[in-house]
DNA sequence: TAAGTATATTAGAAAATACTAATATACTTA
DNA sequence: TAAGTATATTAGTATTTTCTAATATACTTA
């Protein structure tokens, strides 16, 4: 793999409505995969395979704890990626509202 | 469309070798498509279609110029956040090389 | 106005991704 | 050791994405 399709892999592992919310989780707290499923309606196996995307795309971590596994972002540059993909959408949103005064 | 989900649009439309490229031609130059296709070995359709998500996305804008098409990353975020996804890559590659001195 | 250049669109097939359901593994505690 | 809890894996189907080839549109220049 050279190092635009490791990009490509990054970005791919992002671009996944699960997978931002788990990122998001993760954000703030290293968590098992109970706590990741428990407010939503995502099925554990589902939640399963969006981490081991996860994981093989570098963007997570793993350790086991006694019968749990305990999931972290491992580069917390993944955490300033999407906090600019954030002000693009919002700057967007913005523009396109611009013709109103509030 | 909630933020959520222009978010996954925006990394999605990132997400691509071809795209990719594109991004990386623009970040330093406004160009138009036989620019971009020139160096490459892209069909004009196929580079039409990857600029077409890219705008979609709100990547890229576009400006006519005579019978041609001029294409620009609209926010120089979109630069930032390329140059992060790179760091990440080449960190995660130093850990995999960990063990060798040079 | 005809021919050439630049770009976009469409349709259909091929490839990749995502989900569900069932099953497997591994640890823990009664 | 049996039962319960936590997580992973597999297989099959459904959905989405990607590519190619053909065609359409729009501008330019002879």
């Amino acid at each position: 793999m050279n190092i635009t399709e490791l990009e490509v892999r990054v970005l791919k592992s992002l671009a996944h409505p699960i997978r931002l919310n788990i990122i998001k989780q993760l954000s703030s707290d290293r968590l098992c995969v109970c706590e990741l499923c428990a407010d939503d309606d995502f099925t554990q196996s589902n939640m399963s395979q969006h981490l081991r995307i996860l994981k093989d795309a570098g963007i997570v971590t793993v350790e086991k704890e006694g019968n749990k596994m305990m999931y972290e972002v491992k580069n917390k540059k993944i955490l300033d990626i999407m906090k600019l993909v954030d002000e693009v959408v919002v700057e967007d949103l913005k523009e396109t509202l611009g013709g109103f005064t509030l």
